[in-house]
DNA sequence: TTTCTAAAAAACCTTTCAGTTAAATAACCT
DNA sequence: AGGTTATTTAACTGAAAGGTTTTTTAGAAA
């Protein structure tokens, strides 16, 4: 099974835990403890998540005594949202339309859903 | 576990074949049979396919006699997106950074990496 | 050297996932 | 009714995900 980047990162990204950890990494590097502290699940646990995050690009790690500090890296999510790049006209133009039919029944019924 | 729904978003984006299903469906509705037709699995694998990519509200499906058309929804990919942008600063910034330090390379060096 | 702290690795468990084949539904067509 | 076509459901399987606790590793500090 050679899992294509995109799908990793996908995955990476579909667990509420690591995308907190990505928010808190957005503010600046931190150590495993500190990223960990905010939640209930033991440390190795959040080790796990942040070898996800690592296998898929999403963060890199340094070394700094017995502190590995993490950080975000942008790449991925640069190409998570090319790939959503070509759907935009697809969804914009379902707004435009929805729109345009909100317009439609405000001029057939001014007063209609204007509690 | 209440799966939050960007979560089962992402994770039913993070998978090759039903990525390929919504490019298929962004040119238009398709029946089962079509969607499965391009993949080598079994029909019933591209069925629960599809029940992933309805859970998570990335497709709607109608009634037409014996087959249940298949049509692309906007709004999961639209809120994916929206959560991506509070990182587009991030990755622009980086990708500034990186744009600026390769024009410093050309100012002191003009005629390195010119092969 | 011993000891403390930060983090990772190992071993294990349970649940979910992606696929299979075989059987059931549902609507159409004689 | 009986048969064909489109799709779903059921039952099963193997592998991967996400968590646990316990054990190692690596560096700092004593």
């Amino acid at each position: 099974m050679p899992e294509d980047r995109l799908s990793t990162t996908l995955s990476a990204l579909a667990d509420p835990t690591r995308r907190a950890i990505l928010a808190r990494l957005s503010l600046g590097e931190a150590s495993v403890g500190e990223l960990a502290e905010p939640f209930e699940m033991s440390l190795p646990a959040v080790s796990k998540h942040l070898k996800v995050l690592e296998r898929a690009g999403l963060i890199s790690r340094g070394r700094e005594a017995q502190w590995r500090p993490c950080r975000l890296e942008a790449a991925p999510l640069r190409d998570v949202n090319s790939w959503l790049d070509s759907y935009r006209g697809f969804w914009e133009e379902k707004f435009d339309r929805l729109d345009a039919y909100l317009q439609e029944l405000q001029k057939v019924d001014p007063d209609a859903e204007t509690n």
